[in-house]
DNA sequence: GATGAATGAGACTTCATTCAT
DNA sequence: GATGAATGAAGTCTCATTCAT
């Protein structure tokens, strides 16, 4: 790829992201529901038409909008996911997804829209999602096959242990709890706890 | 009230119902973005003015659904909530809201569609659920009272002990886990025993 | 049917049909590519959201228009078809349609737009017009049953015999000829005699 | 004109042609309503812009294109008009424009779609018309002039015995009849006798 | 109270045309 | 000369809402 070429491919992409991070605002501020067309052009401050040179139509920009704001959430939660002890690298992923969850951001206010959509084109977001969450189910597996972790089905146990992080910093954010360090410490402990098969005290 | 306006009343809730139905349905099926006025009246066999007559627009149809469906789900879910030890009441909450939502039922799919909203009107829909979920906050709080339950606000525990209820339901509706009943059975135990103080065990 | 369902009836057919008569005139003047729903509406006097009450789409406005006009124009051709012998059914055939295609009415101007379109919606259409100009097809047949006319196929009688009639009135409407009736009546004999078998004479 | 400027010509015709010929091929198959300059770039294999040095907006291309259209199917009709007698002349066109109709061919195809537009951009349209088929004229009047042609005008008479030849050709392009040689031979010769003074026989 | 025809604002999308490179 | 990204006006169509019956 010569120099010329390059900087082709740089603006295009910095122009199709302009276009998803104004969708990604306007979703995080009205929901799905208040994304219109022209307001991603005002916000993105291009012409309306232009939308359609990145996004075949509506539905595709906000698919490639999903993908997009999976794989970044994917990318913050699992930073250096592979660093330590099971515990270890379980506690960093809990507390990554927690502070990640806590924000206001267009991205992760945008993210949760997504979550729970009426089941449409999800075999491609569904497909996406194992693929970057990888890692944490690897995680589970490993402690199933060390035999320390309760033997339930990975996703059961991101269920009991993982959700609350996303769960409890939802309700910070949404101003239902105050924000204390020690509890959100105690509360991964105990999800960690939660799974985990309990050795016999020896006396 | 006279017998007349009596069956005023009850042929006027009859058709108000009708119609929240009628939206819940679609909105179960095609989201919300989904619902258009005409779809409601159609499913509801009114006509599309009619629905002006018990609603005053779109956004309180949608609004008074949301209320209405919480009820439906806080009632099925707390039903018999009073009965027996803290544990026992904690558990059939627990198992009660798992069975709730592993449902492809119009009620519990439109449920799922309002609860990651952008925050709107939600002063109102925020007390409701204050008011109608109080007796779970109260379970909380008895432990807390009782010191066997780790000490954080009843949200967290909530977030810790009952969404995982949530989600491993929605997984199993999804088909993206094998329901197994034994399986539920410990995933409940460990959320039950993931909020308990551990009791020294006495030799 | 009522009184009442009688004057609904006739009030929808009305605005129905002042959609299609809108639709009619502007494709008279500005061709088929000329055609915007907007117009449709304002010529017609309605809301834009009105015209798809009566057609599903643009489309099936421009079908059914067709559909309409083709039967306007039968209708107006064929009248008095079945009097005289062969020849004067024949010759007030050819004249009608002369006099018709003459006319600068939005109807017949409409009309030619049509009849060299990309072959789409066709089957419909020319199901329509075989059935509409059956009294023209038979009349070619019996003269074929009876001897009296040259052994072709009746389209090929038509387009021989036929074709002419429009494709003058036409030249006339342009302002390409001038316009005198002892030609008229010629021309109409001539194309007549066109496709008679020719008596041979007896001396 | 030196060599270079020469050159220069050549390959601006050569691309100007092939525009028009990727427009005509577009017409064909489209429709005039389905011609976007994108692609007639496409087909054509230049840019969008690139078009607009050639032709100053779509509404030139179109019309420098049925001047283009109609030159060639001059061309093609006239081929070798002026050998033999009146009648072999009439025939060999009429024979001619029925073999060019026939066809699907781009050129024949897009020619249709002219034909009967709303009346725009005419006057210069029409002079090249009439000055194209100047010889097919020629021919009548040559005919007129001898005295053995039905006093008609010209385009009277070309409407007589001309149009059947297209409308012929239309009819089984369009698999409306089966295309038989013995009958086109005989159509032919029924439109020549059509105008045609009969003599009368000497016995 | 109920109806549903009508409205018209606004949504999505296309496409002729321009212009910096 | 050529390119093609960008523009934005204009087109088609939907839908919440009103109102005469």
């Amino acid at each position: 790829m010569n120099e010329r070429s390059l900087i082709i491919v740089v603006i295009m992409h910095s122009k199709r992201n302009l276009i998803l991070r104004a969708a990604e605002k306007i979703i995080s501020t009205g929901g799905i529901q208040g994304l219109s067309m022209q307001q991603v052009a005002n916000e993105a401050g291009v012409a309306a038409g232009t939308i359609y040179r990145y996004f075949k139509d509506k539905n595709e920009l906000i698919l490639e909008l999903r993908k997009d704001v999976l794989s970044q959430v994917a990318a913050a939660i699992l930073q250096d996911h592979q660093i330590g002890t099971l515990e270890e690298r379980f506690k960093r992923i809990w507390m990554k997804m927690h502070e990640y969850g806590k924000q206001a951001s267009p991205t992760n206010l945008s993210y949760e829209q997504y979550a729970h959509l009426p089941e449409s084109n999800t075999e491609e977001i569904r497909a996406l999602e194992m693929k970057l969450f990888e890692p944490l189910h690897r995680l589970f597996e490993e402690g199933l096959e060390q035999g320390v972790i309760q033997p339930l089905h990975p996703r059961a146990l991101y269920a009991i242990a993982m959700e609350p992080s996303m769960a409890m910093a939802r309700a910070i954010r949404r101003g239902l709890i105050q924000y204390d360090q020690k509890d959100i410490t105690l509360a991964c402990d105990l999800c960690w706890r939660a799974i985990l098969i309990p050795t016999t005290p020896t006396n």
